[in-house]
DNA sequence: GAAATAGTGTCTGTTAGACATTATTTC
DNA sequence: GAAATAATGTCTAACAGACACTATTTC
């Protein structure tokens, strides 16, 4: 918006070493022959979503879940890809990728943060393309999946994001490696397919698997941290390493901030909540301690959940006079 | 580097809508016609440096300090700007950064993180441009400066970034809109001027003030941050918002990892540790709290300081087995 | 009354803030 | 011995982990 206010020194135009001042400069400025990259807006959607409720009085289970969309041409026809779409001049980044999510989802206010631009070398066989990635977070309701023209079908995957294996080495300038590989799983169970529209029938689970390995080198003065993708079935382009830092970045925002709540619906138990916390930290925490926890982030409500098989349950709404005070 | 190896679906070639295998479609693929951004590398270079011993047995005050270079072109012709250049097809957005330090510190073992890409409609005049910033970290003595083509000079300016105001006001939509305003202020004292390589006689002291506002909008669903330069002296384009940002992002590390310790030099004291945490996150910390924070993240040696008008101070080395523990 | 979840109480060990005290060196 | 910094000790309040216990509804 507003790129702050040049500072003219005074009345006089300054003139470059060719005599020229700025508006002369601009006026005769070629943007000249230099390659240029395109500039995608992609985006980490998730969202928590419970299965249909199972046995008579048990709570639903709740599992954190990306969309996806599965690439209708080339390159990677058929591997599923994170909804996204060139930048255009006249927008911002941010601006492309609430255009995409509106687009894509037909939801508007939602959270989103940038997250990270990638640009390795090749990793779009077309052309240089960097991708700019976002992470958005949609509450439970928010799943009305609209496919783009880029995509003939997107659904949400079930996401899991685990530790496999972390080894630590000497280097033998001093510095130590620090390895640690990730299995990513999406999962995508057909039964749910009246989410995406169709439902017609074609196999009854799709699991795309992926190992993304994080090197940390810390050696006297360096420090870097690289992502590599060691196997990948099904995920188009670099896309299971955005998702991979994405999922870091949302547990870390998770664990310090308020985060979450945007996750939640209007109404809510603080169980649900818990669940929230778990299904995205993929770990367990003890009730009493997360209580006192979320209290301060929630505001009570005198509703109760009704007819659960259980007793009943407070419902909380997000809000409290101090939103904002996270971090 | 490795992008993933893409997944066939076993031997037969996958044809598109057009009826194209993918090595047909990238053979014919044309780049396009669309608009396409320059992406530049910004740096925003952080290091600590002291001021000369003043008075008798005093300790020098440490000062953070960042890399500026006057622009000896239009735009922003005589304003200062954070060193960087354009990405090129043959290398990442990471390795354009590196290459930029070099090529203007000399530096090259240091912390280098990506902080954000700034994508502002209009924030060059020229042209479209974006620029993926990053911030660096050097140690305090890595101060060799060797200015590069579109500069005529680089110096380090002594930063301050302070919280000017602070309000929140209720949006008539239920929400909560948080304005946090901040000064920012570099300053570059010519008695140093010898750190420049020129030091012949121009203005004593320049001083750059920048107010940058950060606008936290936290309403029913959507939640969004957008950073607004509100005055700006001297600096170009809208690098206040990058230096203001990378600022946030060096106080968030240095509080939550030992990322301090990449900004001192290969022995020092823990009094000097602190002084630099002191001018990082702009406020006194208490001795005794801080050494016992302190203390596991570094590794005692047996060396001592000599002559310095008061008991020795012992001096720790980066280190510990356990280096890479942050976060 | 059984099953299930809701919600609270309390013990313990760790840690950050605050402040006080002792120890060493140089001039 | 004065000035300055180095280094450690201790009290307290807040808080997280762990576990146990009570409460309330539906079927």
């Amino acid at each position: 918006m507003d790129t702050g206010s040049r500072n003219k020194h005074g009345g006089e135009a300054l003139r470059d070493a060719n005599g020229l001042t700025e508006e002369e400069f601009l006026g005769s400025y070629d943007a000249g022959d230099y390659e240029r990259p395109s500039v995608a807006a992609d985006m980490v959607i998730f969202t928590v979503a419970g299965e249909k409720e199972e046995n008579y009085r048990k709570l639903p289970k709740r599992t954190l879940r990306v969309l996806l969309i599965r690439r209708g041409g080339h390159p990677y026809l058929g591997c599923w890809a994170l909804p996204g779409g060139f930048v255009r001049p006249t927008e911002t980044a941010d601006q492309a990728a609430a255009r995409e999510l509106r687009e894509e989802t037909g939801v508007d206010r939602v959270y989103l943060e940038q997250l990270h631009t990638f640009s390795d070398v090749g990793r779009d066989p077309r052309t240089w393309v960097m991708s700019c990635a976002y992470m958005a977070l949609v509450d439970s309701r928010g799943l009305h999946v609209e496919a783009g023209d880029d995509a003939d079908r997107a659904a949400w995957f079930e996401l899991t994001y685990r530790l496999q294996s972390d080894s630590r080495e000497r280097l033998e300038s001093g510095g130590i490696l620090h390895v640690r590989r990730f299995e990513l799983k999406l999962a995508l169970d057909k039964a749910e397919a009246d989410l995406t529209g169709e439902s017609a029938g074609e196999t009854e689970r799709i699991e795309l698997t992926a190992v993304v390995e994080c090197r940390r080198t810390r050696t006297r003065g360096a420090s870097a941290d690289e992502y590599r993708i060691r196997s990948n079935e099904g995920l188009a382009f670099d896309h299971a390493k955005i998702i991979a830092m994405a999922i870091e970045r949302l547990r870390e925002r998770v664990e310090r901030s308020d985060l979450a709540l945007h996750l939640m619906p209007e109404r809510f138990t603080l169980t649900e909540l818990q669940q929230v916390y778990e299904s995205v930290l993929d770990r367990e925490l003890l009730k009493a301690a997360f209580r006192r926890k979320a209290e301060p982030l929630v505001e009570k409500t005198d509703e109760y959940t009704e007819k659960a098989g259980h007793r009943p349950s407070r419902l909380y709404r997000r809000g409290r006079e101090e939103w904002g005070d996270y971090e």
